[in-house]
DNA sequence: TGGGGGATTGAATTCGAATACATTCAGGCC
DNA sequence: GGCCTGAATGTATTCGAATTCAATCCCCCA
């Protein structure tokens, strides 16, 4: 590897600048440390006109922190909600860390991306994919935190922030099948995605609970125009078969999918919707919230979960005993006008 | 700052594993250097063993590299475009290098947030938020090529790709008033954002041009509900006045806010799109693909500016002389429902 | 069989800041 | 005035891998 040479200026630089010793120019730059006023001063001073920087690289082989949060997640989410990247990455730098991003394509990268973020010398990694045992304890080894958000992990120590989307999906099966429904279709997510299961997995157990029979389920990958297709083949009404038999509810794994399901309804299909069906997503993103589409959902709130997985995340990084490592946040039910929640009329 | 100690293992574990020098250990790790292949290979056996990866930071302190690219954006980018975020970090990752980012609330925050970069040592930065000269020559003094992303730069041999806002501006405008619309009004971005000023100013001149008289503007901030806002102040139709003097086009600067105008106009104000009322974006954002909106507007080519950039930021961090420093791409106007074109009734 | 030369190897040094430890200095007190 | 204390400073070392350079080694050919 070429050496490359840098005229950026070093601490000895300043030192001889300013008239002092190259530990005094360190312990300047440091909140708390052995330095008069008067030194700290001159060797700012000094600082600013030679526009001396402290180099990160040196000071992390010494003090062994980077400063560096590994941020792992998958190009869906990213697409998907680009907000729970905004307000994870301010949690983080609320907490002094900058995000460092591991985008991955699919779910099993994971532990490639953990190699890579522990390479890098993260302070510790938030990981919105999922990690396996062997991974996790890879980071242990190297005592880097792991903290799993909207993952699960049978560790009994893992940290982990998490939206309760099990609690959610039934609670919406009830309120649906309460009212009145009872032809179901479901759009899951990619059959590796962990929270698509949690979803799907739990509205279909509370349905098997109430008794409601067999149903039609459509694998999407998560975006919108998957969600159009199953649409596409949920919802036609072949010929010699009756509207009857079309389902009167999608429930979708996430909202991308199920505005493609909307708009295949009302666009392609001539559905009204929610009269002739029922849509409803998770995650309760912008989009969905809008005139066009005024979609019901379910909410995580990820402000709030990006704000205890940046403190769980320092506590960790700083060997803080953490109170809780585990804590689950409630969805809330979001009712728009994309689904029928109470009967407006009996059923036929 | 506590010494923490950590149990990952160094070069030195490695070499006395393998009854061999720290010097070859380190050799094994590189792709060429002078080291037989069975020294080699019981290296990284014994590494494997150990649970050994090279620390990248004491690799930086010496190569002077850290195959970080810091990526400055703002918020407002990142929420609207978030496509523009992976697509740059697919291509810079394709280049070998990690993107560090850092999220800017306002267009200001820029000299900071690169001085921030500066500081974590990497190496160059890829800026979606305006940077000053000075602060220009702060990486310049460093030796970290500074690639300017959508914004824009004096210095002459400022490193540049950009979406060549004003053509696409101005020929939209031409467009407009070609198929007879003399009404305008525009919703801009904040202030100080250069992209927005870039895209009004061009529409207003070409409009100047073409003799149309005073345009209302609306100063929104790129978001969705600043458009919605600026629709119901720029389309109401007071009472005692007519619709004849609503503006018959809303030009935006981003789509985002062309999404607001459009359920606004839609759905708060009972105005048919385009009949009543024409309404252009800029940007080309997957919801305003979509058939609930169908918005037209201007595409930025965000994939191909990305892989030239990062293209540019590689060659430019290996010293290798760049061809063409400044890459202007086209825009490319979309037409879906949302405006009128083309004439369809002469004018009142 | 004795070199010559290319291929490997290892010892020592380097990067830049943080810190342990030794040293200096000023002030207060008896 | 001498001594103690605490603050401030300086010196020397440390972190871990990359690299320089001198020293081997091995193979092949004369």
């Amino acid at each position: 590897m070429a050496r490359r040479k840098l005229n950026a200026p070093t601490s000895y630089d300043v030192a001889r600048h300013a008239g002092v010793s190259q530990a005094v120019v360190s312990r300047a730059f440091q909140p708390v440390a052995p330095i008069s006023a008067e030194a700290r001063a001159r060797v700012l001073a000094s600082s600013s006109l030679l526009g001396y920087l402290p180099n990160a690289v040196a000071r992390s082989l010494i003090t062994k922190r980077t400063g560096l949060a590994g941020v792992l997640l998958t190009e869906a989410t990213l697409r998907d909600t680009p907000d729970l990247l905004i307000v994870l990455a301010q949690a983080l730098l609320a907490q002094g860390f900058q995000p460092l991003l591991f985008p991955c394509t699919s779910e099993g990268e994971g532990g490639a991306a953990l190699d890579k973020a522990l390479a890098f010398g993260v302070d510790g990694v938030v990981s919105c994919v999922s990690l396996s045992a062997p991974d996790l304890a890879k980071a242990r080894l190297r005592q880097r935190p792991v903290v799993l958000f909207n993952r699960h992990s049978a560790e009994p120590d893992a940290l982990q922030v998490a939206c309760d989307h099990a609690s959610a999906a039934a609670l919406l099966a009830g309120r649906l099948y309460a009212a009145g429904h009872r032809r179901f279709a479901v759009v899951t997510g990619p059959a590796d995605a962990p929270v698509s299961a949690l979803r799907v997995g739990s509205f279909l157990a509370r349905l098997a609970q109430l008794g409601v029979g067999p149903i039609q389920t459509y694998e999407g990958d998560y975006h919108y125009e998957s969600g159009h297709a199953a649409a596409m083949q949920l919802l036609v009404t072949p010929a010699g078969q009756t509207a009857a038999q079309r389902p009167e509810v999608v429930f979708c794994a996430n909202d991308a999918m199920a505005l493609g399901v909307l708009d295949a309804a009302r666009f392609a299909l001539m559905l009204r919707v929610p009269r002739d069906v029922s849509v409803v997503g998770f995650d309760d993103i912008p989009s969905g919230q809008r005139p066009a589409y005024l979609l019901t959902t379910v909410r995580q709130p990820f402000k709030e979960m990006a704000v205890t997985a940046a403190q769980l995340f320092r506590d960790a990084v700083d060997d803080t005993p953490v109170a809780q490592p585990r804590v689950l946040a409630p969805g809330t039910l979001i009712e728009r006008g994309s689904a029928q929640l109470f009967p407006d009329s009996p059923s036929p």
